[in-house]
DNA sequence: TATTGTTATACTCTATAACTATA
DNA sequence: TATAGTTATAGAGTATAACAATA
């Protein structure tokens, strides 16, 4: 392609002055890039990011309630539950009440999810090897310590 | 609240194991955090992080094209075509026919695009300020330089 | 034929309010 | 009164397909 130079004020193609030494865009690119290949990663177990985030919390914490999982995954109630219903009819998890809180309903992954989720991992783990193969075990180590200096708010 | 141990394996109230230790969710949770951030920032201007996107690369490059701003913003055609036309009823920027490429619009800030860029880009400027108090202008350097390793795609 | 901008559409994520049943 | 789960709803982001005008 020709750059065409007919236009008053055109510039070459500089991707954007102050916007790109936003930690907080580039953040935001990095991220969609890893989600993105996350993606395709996990198509063939049709796990998005969510989900899968939704089965390794379960696995750790067998029985947790819903509302503990959404605080813990920063998803609220009442989005919870549509994706809760979508693992359950699924075969992934399942509900069990519980006895000494009839409200509350206790989450436990199936035999099916428990399987899903350690080839799921192994996808993941394929997955972040993949894009993060320019960083050695280090600078891994530094990233998610910086990551985690970022404000809570 | 006093921890309920009547479940066959409630654990104590650990993050998640696997999940924690993994970039793209942690850059995830990160990046939600700024945005959050950010939108409370901005509400003031009305500006969320995609509209600030676009002023800026529309200030960096005066009369770029539609199909150029979503390419470098990771914005598909169709889908900034309504965000072109909030920016432009608002009268933050305009569009003008290419007279070489009809096909084309460029697009331009209007006297008031600018000076609502100017107030946001002072905002912007407190918002990282305030997420990113605690590292130092290095770790800040390396972050980005961390993140600009992670594979493009 | 390919490209620019556009319309239409659909899915996911996110946020809020209100309901029910329990506590 | 407060909490767990649910329903309904609306806004925003993202993806694809197809069209008109122009190259």
């Amino acid at each position: 392609m020709i750059a065409k130079r007919n236009v008053a004020m055109a510039r070459p193609p500089e991707p954007a002055g102050l916007l790109d030494n936003l930690v907080g865009y580039r953040l935001r690119r990095a991220s969609a890039r890893m989600m993105s290949h996350f993606l395709m990663t996990m198509e063939p177990l049709g796990l998005r990011p969510v989900l899968f985030a939704m089965l390794e919390t379960i696995r750790a914490q067998p029985g947790i309630i819903q509302q503990a999982l959404g605080t813990q995954l920063g998803i609220q109630r009442a989005n919870l539950v549509p994706l809760i219903n979508e693992l359950t009819s699924r075969d992934l998890i399942e509900r069990r009440a519980d006895p000494s809180d009839r409200r509350a309903l206790r989450l436990f992954l199936t035999g099916e999810g428990g399987r899903l989720l350690e080839e799921a991992e192994l996808l993941v783990l394929r997955h972040e090897e993949d894009m993060l193969e320019q960083l050695s075990p280090a600078e891994r180590r530094t990233l998610l310590a910086l990551l985690d200096k970022i404000k809570a708010d």
